[in-house]
RNA sequence: GGCGAGGUAGCGAAGCGGUCAAACGCAGCAGACUGUAAAUCUGUCGGCCCAGCGCCUUCGAAGGUUCGAAUCCUUCCCUCGCCA
């Protein structure tokens, strides 16, 4: 891939979706020169459940070693100690060492889906800020002054607000951009949220005889929604370890004009062939659910192959093209009738989640959208008893598998 | 501490003595349409069941007035503005 590529393809293949490069020109110049660079990258510590979103930073770290440059993922477990301000004003319990391993271990797991093993190294910036001692961390604060650190607009804001910044709050960029500086970076990778901790880094690097990094952020990944920002609080999002089925069925969900966003930040096609396809789609030539098939099979692939992303597929077709229903993979729920008796089915529906209440279950089967083994149930009261103890329970685009269990 | 405004269902926001389980909008859910969606349209959107136009619990909290209160009175709690 390396040797095929000219300068500007390159820069094209490294820039794709990013949203500030400090500076091009110079990114330019360190490709030139041939020699592979180094790329770093910093990660919180915290426990990481990682989601596309996180990805797009991953990917693009991926795309470096594509180029054969060197790609460093550090994890921030000195600078955790600190709590990035970044994020408001969100305190972090203190991890302990194990934490702070096990959790590494958890990014490394779930990491490497994107990233080449092979080609990452992973270190801790404790390494380098602890042995730094407060004579290091002194020397190091003199090299920023408040007027820049005002520059950041979270801190400008608080400040003119008259809020509290408290003073380590200032050594997080400090401290990250120390990382680069004993790192040699070349480039600095980050989510747009941290141009100002990535430009820190870029700052002060020449004060200690190195040439100062390139500074690239990749955006943040609408979710599901396609409006908020990417987020397990919010529920909208893709889980880089949930089973290839959902995943499929989750960016199948996403509307058509995030997918040309997703197209974009989750995989290696150029920008060019991405416009391509959307034009092909809007002159009809192409069609928007095969794009998108096509895109959750790229997706998917990353993740779980592109066997099971083939069976994710077939088993979407089949599922909701052609509206069967695979029952072995239905979730189960057992209900205890008594014997002799029988239970309202609206019961049955909560128990099994797909209802809030009885009320709520009256009224879905009044919409007609209850149905029993593919029957619709029109009858409000309907009740159901061990003379048939299973069968489909479908409730709107949700269906489990029910099963009736003699109680006594 | 002083003065003012307000607390209504997931959110926003009406209601200001009966016809209020509470307008309306958003979100949600179900149906139609479809490509799985989006958009649109329809319905629904406190709970219970023997499903009637039945019953129970709601409008910051507790008391009170009244045949009857989310609506009036009292006390309390909380939130938000403005002044110190």
């Amino acid at each position: 891939m390396t040797n095929s590529m000219t300068i500007d393809e390159q820069l094209a293949y490294l820039t794709k979706g990013c949203v500030d490069v400090v500076r091009l020109s110079e990114l330019k110049t360190k490709l030139e020169r041939g020699a592979p660079l180094v790329v770093k990258v910093g990660f919180d510590p915290t426990a990481p459940d990682l989601h596309l979103g996180h990805t797009v930073l991953l990917r693009k770290m991926k795309h470096f070693q594509d180029l054969g440059h060197r790609v460093v993922f550090v994890i921030g477990d000195f600078t955790g100690l600190i709590g990035d301000p970044t994020g408001r004003s969100k305190t972090r319990p203190p991890l302990t060492p194990d934490d702070i391993a096990a959790n590494a271990e958890t990014y490394k797991a779930q990491v490497f889906k994107v990233l080449d093993r092979d080609k990452t190294i992973v270190d801790f910036n404790s390494r380098w800020l602890g042995a730094l001692g407060a004579d290091g961390m002194v020397r190091l604060a003199a090299r920023y002054n408040v007027a820049q650190m005002l520059e950041r607009r979270d801190f400008r804001q608080r400040f003119d607000a008259g809020k509290p910044i408290a003073v380590h709050e200032f050594l997080y960029p400090l401290a990250q951009a120390y990382d680069s500086v004993f790192l040699e970076a070349d480039v600095e990778l980050g989510g747009t949220d941290q141009l100002f901790n990535l430009n820190v880094g870029r700052d002060i690097m020449p004060g200690y005889g190195l040439e100062a990094q390139v500074v690239m952020t990749t955006p943040l990944l609408e979710g599901l929604d396609g409006v908020e920002k990417m987020s397990k609080s919010l529920g909208n999002y893709i889980g880089v370890t949930e089973p290839a089925g959902e995943m499929f069925g989750k960016v199948m969900s996403i509307s058509d004009e995030l997918m040309w966003r997703y197209y974009l930040l989750l995989t290696d096609e150029s920008e060019a062939t991405v416009d391509t396809l959307r034009r092909r789609v809007s002159d009809g030539s192409a069609h928007p659910k095969a794009a998108k098939q096509a895109l959750a099979h790229q997706i998917v692939s990353d993740f779980h192959g592109a066997e099971l992303a083939a069976e994710a597929q077939a088993a979407f077709e089949a599922r909701f093209t052609r509206g069967e229903v695979d029952v072995e993979s239905l979730p189960r729920f057992e209900v205890l009738v008594p014997v002799g008796e029988s239970v309202a089915l609206a019961r049955v529906m909560v128990t099994a989640g797909l209802a809030s209440s009885g009320t709520n279950a009256a009224q879905k089967i009044q919409q007609g959208g209850v149905k029993l083994d593919q029957e619709k149930v029109t009858v409000v009261t309907a009740r159901v008893d061990l003379s048939c103890p299973e069968f489909v329970l479908a409730v709107g685009r949700r269906a489990v598998r029910i099963i009736l269990r003699p109680l006594k």
